[in-house]
DNA sequence: TATAGTGATGACAGTGACTGACATCTACTG
DNA sequence: CAGTAGATGTCAGTCACTGTCATCACTATA
């Protein structure tokens, strides 16, 4: 299983289909067998019967490969709030966004929890997912000044949603199944309206 | 001047004395001329009369001298948060502790500008920013918790400290001289109130 | 004053991520 | 059956970063 046979055309493309899954599927296992930084991009792409110029075709680098979903959330966000009644408060606007993605979670807890604990266990990775956390923001922020909410308000308001995801995220994935991430997120920004009430 | 000729033993040390900040000068200068990714960390220690091997002798890699600052803002709000007094809120030590910094910024202005300048075109150096961000986050995080905020509002407080101090910052590097850092924080912190207020 | 450190630096040979240029291969098209 | 296109392979090269050992100027100690 983990050595297979490449073999051509059994179907109707010219190449073993899915070469970007099967290199996504060959890096997250070595990634979790003996860590990122001990996993070189030849072995990711022999593993997947491929080179490592084609490994470079599909992804940027080799951090961005554990990102994709990234893409998927961002339209989901945009739409979302382009798609909120007028009258919304911008943090309703972002908490729906938010809320809305709750499913995409939800259907991948398992792989989310694995990619998770590589990204924990690198820095690098690390690094690269505030990036894409902030760039989440940044698409947020667009989507709330589309719908006239003027800027330093829309920035903020979109990494505040971001701050509050992400709280209730770490806990999710690390607590038992039971856990609802819909209202983990509502607990931190229900918790965020307090923090900030002040004196 | 920018051709140092290195000569040893003038004074009382056996080489030509600062090599860290004269690296820091002249990557910080080639970064300004042809940009980040054009210059090779070669060039860069030979303007500074040194070896690219003593370069990553002072600095772990070639995006984290651009972030030396950060160690200072680390302890300054350490420091600042375990002096608050207790009856203090949590939002109000962070307050404490990011007006505490202001000088910092203040004392420094042109070069934060030009570093800044330098950050902004590169998507790699905004990365490591952004981790170094939620350093200082985890930092504020860890000295509240030592004042006894529970957990998910010291992280969060923390956060909330940062977007704001993030915010103002942003606002601040780009604006005339007359511009006030800590007014700029203020308003932050207060339309960060408003936001989440909510309905 | 000879001798043995000591600390910063240089020299050098790697490894591995990433890129550009070009060749190849298979399926489809006419 | 020739031609084309898209995915892949090959190969050479750059550059960030590391490990190892040599060197060099001074310093402490016998």
């Amino acid at each position: 299983m983990s050595t297979t046979v490449i073999t051509y055309n059994r179907g109707m493309s010219r190449w073993e289909p899915n070469a970007r899954s099967r290199l996504e599927q060959a890096a997250l296992d070595l990634y979790r067998e003996r860590g990122f930084d001990q996993t070189t991009v030849a072995e990711i792409a022999q593993r997947a019967g491929l080179t490592e110029r084609t490994f470079f075709r599909y992804f940027v680098d080799k951090r961005e490969m554990l990102f994709w979903g990234q893409e998927i959330l961002r339209e989901l966000y945009m739409r979302t709030i382009a798609a909120m009644p007028g009258s919304a408060a911008p943090i309703d606007m972002v908490a729906a966004a938010l809320e809305a993605s709750v499913p995409v979670f939800n259907d991948r807890r398992e792989i989310v929890r694995q990619r998770q604990a590589v990204i924990a266990a690198n820095p690098g990775l690390q690094e690269r997912e505030l990036l894409k956390r902030a760039a989440l923001a940044s698409a947020m922020s667009d989507a709330l000044r589309q719908r006239g909410v003027p800027d330093p308000i829309a920035s903020l308001t979109a990494n505040v949603g971001v701050l509050a995801f992400t709280t209730a995220f770490v806990r999710w994935v690390n607590a038992p199944d039971e856990y609802d991430l819909s209202q983990l997120i509502r607990e931190a920004l229900d918790q965020l309206k307090v923090i900030t009430a002040g004196t």
